[in-house]
DNA sequence: CCCCAATGTCATGAC
DNA sequence: CAGTCATGACATTGG
């Protein structure tokens, strides 16, 4: 019975899974443990129950042993006999596979398991699996890829961890094929992976400001899971012999799931017989193989590959794992991974930021198959573009990142930037950049810097953008399974490809590199992007809408770096602007549309305003018609003295103030008003 | 490729 | 004096 020492020894729980499996005539018994660091995944349960589930499997779920204790997977449960529907070991693979690490956030997991069935001498071929060496960074995974399988010296050893295959082509495997110290790195990957959950977690600011505050205290519990770590029974648990010998021994056996796969893909003569994974599972091979059926590809590599860039995706760089250069070139999984792309990379000096920077230079390499990969999870890409960018990196690193002189971040970014630092990554690529860009993404930033770091080893990245990777003639099977299985490593890219496009070339790429965006991203603005990847533990609308003292409050009871103040004070700033604009353009426009709602008002006012005044002159001029009516049939009617009708060519009618009507000569009214007009002259 | 509207961002002044 | 608002000017984006 084998068991596998977890690198972490703090919360989590231990799922034990159970698994009979029936193909083509073998009957194996599997128990998994699956040791989860978060809280109880329900969801995960839930998903892998979904994700075609193992109904007939028994399930339990079993407490951790004991705090810093191994999750011992020595209890063989009973099981049901039934035959299993094929192709339940590839769900299973899925099951316990990549989808479920990013989506609940379980920094990082072990999958180990003891065979307990053995049918036709095939005993256990769960065991330590190199997917469960993520956390503990390329280490673990080397370790435990060489736990299960290289000791047998079997070339499904190689084929069974990048990391191990990769190894071993440097290092010829076998019996004697060095054994990594899995004690110590488990105890270095416990370490690696505290702190990096410590910083990752970002769900939780608080609870890790006070675990930054009470760091040395949990250095002694470190120290502690250290001599835990290095606890002689595990030491003596460290495989010496070979799968073979402990499958022919019948000894509780530790392996893979990738050895499983690889012994019914690559062995047919061990007791599988020729049972192909294509004959196996043939839908599932032919939804994951991507058609390419002319590609030699080993499925069980391809598995093998994906669970190790589990270890890709978790292993992000961490500043407080720094390998000596000779152990990254020769365990460092990403170069393995893309040893047949380029060996540009193994002539990686050993500087402390080429250490951190294999993954973001895989990443940057396989661009080229981001096409094929855009229909991925990219959910995936989130998690493992935060994990790496931001805590793989030094805070004060990510600062300089942040801090490059073309910084559209606002003033505060501008006035502290670190010349000397962004300095290199600009003159590489100035001739990249439009001459309009005067703005450049945070993202941006941390693309360039990294890029300047790692060395400028990796192609431009819009050049990699449009790389065919078909036309990689030389590998062209592997190489385009490598991007439908492990590429995952991808996932980190799209923060930094989408500012990548930004500041590069600013008009015609930015379209391309957002397809890069997994959706989350696309629908974030910048600032959000921004703030994600600085991990600032505040919505953008928090920022925003904060009044200020709470705001003010908020910055000091957090932990923040210059940067991600600056930041927050920028989208503040931003935000608030971007509101009052909003405001300022909306009532500008309501200002517009008043102004012509009363010009249609005063329009249609003045329309009534002429026609009141046609029917008032109307009125007039009927008024005047009857006047002169009225006063022609009044003088009609008048006579002198003498009994002659009066003339009213010389008379007028008169109107005196106390109602009196008076029949007055012209010549008198005309005298009178002429005298009335020359006294008003004189006035 | 150009045009245009909508929107974001910055600078600046006012409160 | 810092923070906010208002707004003109320019840049960016997407149709």
């Amino acid at each position: 019975m084998k068991h596998l020492k977890p690198w972490w020894s703090d919360g989590g729980g231990l799922l034990h899974l159970t698994v009979l499996l029936s193909l083509a005539g073998l009957r194996l018994d599997l128990d998994l443990d699956l040791y989860l660091l978060l809280p109880p995944p329900t969801l995960l349960w839930d998903e892998l129950l979904l994700a075609g589930g193992p109904t007939s499997s028994t399930y339990a779920l079993s407490p951790f042993a004991a705090p810093g204790g191994w999750g011992r997977a020595d209890q063989l449960h009973p099981k049901s006999r039934e035959p299993e529907p094929e192709g339940r070991l590839l769900r299973e693979v899925r099951a316990l596979g990549v989808p479920f690490i990013p989506r609940t956030r379980v920094d990082a997991w072990l999958v180990h398991s003891v065979a307990a069935g053995d049918a036709d001498g095939a005993h256990g071929l769960l065991g330590a699996t190199a997917s469960a060496a993520s956390a503990g960074g390329a280490g673990a995974g080397v370790e435990d890829g060489s736990q299960a399988a290289p000791g047998d010296g079997d070339p499904r050893a190689a084929a069974s961890s990048p990391v191990a295959a990769g190894e071993e082509e440097r290092a010829p495997a076998g019996p004697t094929a060095p054994v990594l110290d899995a004690g110590g790195r488990a105890n270095q990957g416990n370490e690696v992976l505290r702190e990096r959950h410590e910083a990752v977690d970002h769900s939780s600011q608080n609870e890790e400001n006070e675990q930054r505050v009470s760091s040395a205290q949990e250095r002694s519990q470190k120290n502690e899971e250290s001599k835990i770590a290095n606890n002689p029974d595990w030491e003596a648990e460290k495989p010496t012999e070979s799968s073979n010998e402990r499958a022919l021994n019948g000894t509780d056996t530790a392996f893979s799931l990738e050895d499983l796969f690889q012994m019914f893909s690559s062995q047919p003569e061990n007791s599988l017989e020729g049972i192909s994974l294509e004959d196996t599972f043939p839908g599932n091979l032919n939804d994951c193989m991507n058609s390419s059926t002319h590609h030699n590809v080993n499925f069980s590599q391809a598995i093998s590959q994906d669970v190790n860039l589990h270890e890709a995706m978790l292993l992000c760089p961490d500043n407080t794992f720094r390998r000596e250069p000779v152990a990254r070139t020769s365990q460092e999984p990403f170069l393995y991974l893309n040893s047949q792309n380029t060996n540009s990379e193994q002539n990686i000096p050993g500087t402390n930021l080429t250490g951190f920077f294999p993954l973001v230079g895989n990443q940057m390499r396989n661009l080229t198959s981001q096409d094929l990969l855009y229909d991925l999870d990219l959910n995936i890409f989130d998690e493992i573009n935060l994990m790496s960018l931001a805590t793989g990196f030094d805070p004060m690193e990510v600062a300089q990142l942040f801090e490059e002189p073309d910084s559209d971040s606002g003033l505060s970014l501008n006035s502290s930037h670190n010349s000397t630092s962004v300095t290199k990554s600009n003159s590489s690529h100035s001739v990249c950049e439009g001459a309009t860009g005067s703005s450049s993404d945070l993202e941006s930033l941390s693309h360039h810097d990294l890029e300047g770091a790692v060395g400028g080893y990796y192609a431009e990245p819009s050049k990699l953008c449009h790389m065919d990777h078909r036309s990689n003639s030389g590998f062209h099977g592997d190489f385009t399974f490598q991007h439908v299985f492990h590429n995952h490593t991808y996932h980190l890219q799209p923060s930094a490809l989408e500012s990548t496009s930004t500041s590069f070339s600013r008009p015609g790429k930015s379209q391309k590199s957002r397809r890069y965006l997994n959706d989350t991203d696309r629908n974030l603005s910048r600032d959000e992007r921004r703030a994600k990847a600085l991990h600032i533990p505040f919505s953008v609308d928090e920022i925003v809408r904060m009044p200020v003292d709470s705001f003010n409050n908020m910055l000091s009871r957090h932990y923040l770096t210059d940067l991600q103040v600056s930041l927050i004070r920028d989208i503040r700033r931003r935000g608030k602007n971007k509101v009052a604009a909003q405001n300022c353009r909306k009532r500008k426009l309501d200002i517009i549309l008043n102004l012509e709602d009363d010009v249609c008002n005063l329009q249609a006012k003045r329309e009534i305003l002429k026609r009141e005044r046609a029917r008032y002159n109307k009125a007039i001029n009927t008024m005047k018609q009857k006047l002169h009516e009225l006063y022609h049939d009044i003088f009609s009617r008048l006579r002198d003295d003498e009994g002659r009708p009066v003339n009213p060519n010389q008379y007028v009618l008169q109107c005196s103030q106390d109602g009196s009507v008076l029949i007055v000569p012209k010549e008198l009214v005309t005298s009178g008003h002429k005298k009335e007009n020359h006294k008003g002259k004189r006035k």
